[in-house]
DNA sequence: TTGTATGCGTTATCAG
DNA sequence: CTGATAACGCATACAA
């Protein structure tokens, strides 16, 4: 292995000197920037990345939480696009990802995981999923001993900023999207999970919908179980214009409920996943980029690890309309 | 941070008495073990793996190799299982696992992927999906500098294991199977792609077919793609009893296409995803337990990490049919 | 069986 | 602007 030491003495300085051009520091002329710069490449050097976090105490190492939620195609493909976004972001970033199952680690109590966590060299983490009934996480985040960035709640405090898109206003202008050319005003709701924390802002969005169009919707909870979105639908599609849903998995339970009943009511979904597009109809649905929503926690958690106060950012999002052949590649 | 040091001073031993125990040493009295123990727990002592690694000189670290491969959900699926089952393995093997895309150094030659991985700390790799379009891994592979463990190929050296199904029985079993109650010997084959590793073993398993069944099997390509698989299923489907495919996705193709003719064929998929129950009618397919292949994956590089032989491992694999409601969940 | 001493490759401090 | 040199936390050969 070449290391820093081989390099000084090929290019005739000390290993100091090198460190510092390695790591861009001021303060070295030109000359010996170069000197160094051409004996890195002739000797093909690399630095040792361990090495250089024992030394510095600083790992640069961040942890990515997903969850696998067996059952869950949908789940499958947002959190592959959240790995590739934070991962190709982390590698240009100079930061070393982890990926950790919130499955792996659900049974540690909060000493444990922080254990685990620091026996892994763990700055950062990023949290994709996090819900209330994560206890444990969010003790962790309460006690403030790592970087944290929660992606798809909002939820800070000094080190942990969130990322996500407005999920009241998507909510909003999705169902709105939906009623276009629909007569009648009545909405079947069906919400994800009441311990999802972006549950309570899509009924936000709801409610200022119920306010514009002086209508009561009948809110019904799906557990974002496409199963039981289509009991949900059979039972209340009836009285109901349109069937707005928290997420796609939902609304293509609901489809498939009317496509069964053999009537016709526009659903929405939300979420914007590609397998939405296997419904078999077209429907409504808000996308939004995990990949960018990726990048972005990776950019935030960069930042609190260089030492700036957690903060809550919100990233765009659009409302698309899927059919049935994008799914077919 | 409490660091062994500390450990050794409150347990009133020597360094060195530490880190022998802790690594599990022979040649330490039961009392001093028992002294060194109370005193991790009262001090709360984690190790410091990167000082560990420096150390040593081994990381224990590891890479999964996998492929985003967008536009196909059930890649996703699968991805999430191989990761989920090395990662779990490798945390109770206590490797370090990182998960790198493809995407991320396919531009890279095989020297900078190799100073890439090197300055990573990389020891082994287990690659998922490789396939011989994939000059740069092959070349690494051949290069035997990293010790690598290959999901779903087979090829070995002295550094490099592979875990797999028999994929040549596997077909032959589930087409075999499809043609339970059938009349007639036609086969529709639908290959996936000729640069996977997987395509010809399974061709192999389908030539055994055509030796038994006195019949000469219609091979077409599908790319591993729905949409080619349903437009091939389109053009031939009239002149065979049976459509097997090489993956479940493109049985979901074949089937879509054969609803559309409102013909009746038997399809045959191969992969056991749980994404091809979507397709809406019942069909055959061969399972494989992504997450034992990778937990295996994991145990093999383990070993070729100690020291040991390149080998080839075959795993189990189930043929199964999967029906329409289990994807409603 | 236990302790001492050296080094892993880098960063960072402080003289020069 | 450059160069010695002391950490960083642990593993390990070697001495006791």
């Amino acid at each position: 292995m070449v290391t820093i030491k081989d390099v000084a003495a090929e290019a005739g300085v000390a290993i100091s000197t090198v460190s510092k051009v390695l790591n861009g520091y001021e303060g070295v002329s030109p000359l010996t920037k170069e000197k160094v710069n051409s004996a890195v490449t002739r000797l093909g050097f690399t630095p040792n990345s361990v090495a250089a976090a024992l030394s510095s105490k600083r790992s640069k190492r961040i942890a990515l939480l997903v969850k696998l939620v067996v059952n869950n195609a949908s789940m499958d493909e947002i959190n592959m696009r959240y790995l590739f976004g934070a991962i190709s972001s982390a590698m240009d970033n100079r930061l070393d990802a982890v990926t950790v199952f919130y499955e792996t680690v659900q049974d540690m109590d909060e000493e444990a995981l922080t254990a685990y966590l620091k026996s892994q060299s763990i700055e950062g983490i990023i949290v994709f999923g996090l819900n209330r009934e994560d206890e444990v996480l969010l003790r962790l985040i309460d006690s403030e001993t790592f970087k944290i960035v929660v992606v798809g709640s909002v939820i800070t405090n000094r080190s942990t900023s969130s990322v996500a898109i407005d999920y009241a206003a998507a909510q909003y202008d999705v169902i709105m999207r939906t009623f276009e050319n629909i007569e009648g005003n009545r909405i079947l709701y069906i919400a994800g999970k009441d311990s999802s924390y972006s549950t309570a802002l899509k009924l936000e969005g709801l409610r200022r919908i119920e306010d514009e169009m002086k209508t009561k919707a009948k809110v019904v909870y799906g557990d974002f179980s496409e199963l039981t979105a289509r009991e949900l639908t059979f039972k209340y599609a009836e009285k109901s214009d349109v069937i707005a849903c928290g997420s796609d998995l939902m609304a293509i339970g609901a489809m498939r409920a009317l496509m069964e009943l053999d009537i016709f009511k526009p659903v929405c979904g939300f979420g914007g996943i590609k397998l939405m597009a296997y419904a078999g109809k077209q429907m409504n649905t808000v996308r939004q980029d995990f990949e960018a929503l990726s990048r972005e926690a990776v950019k935030r958690v960069r930042e609190l690890l260089g030492g700036a106060e957690g903060a809550s950012y919100t990233m765009e999002y659009d409302l698309v309309r899927v059919k049935y052949r994008d799914a077919l590649i």
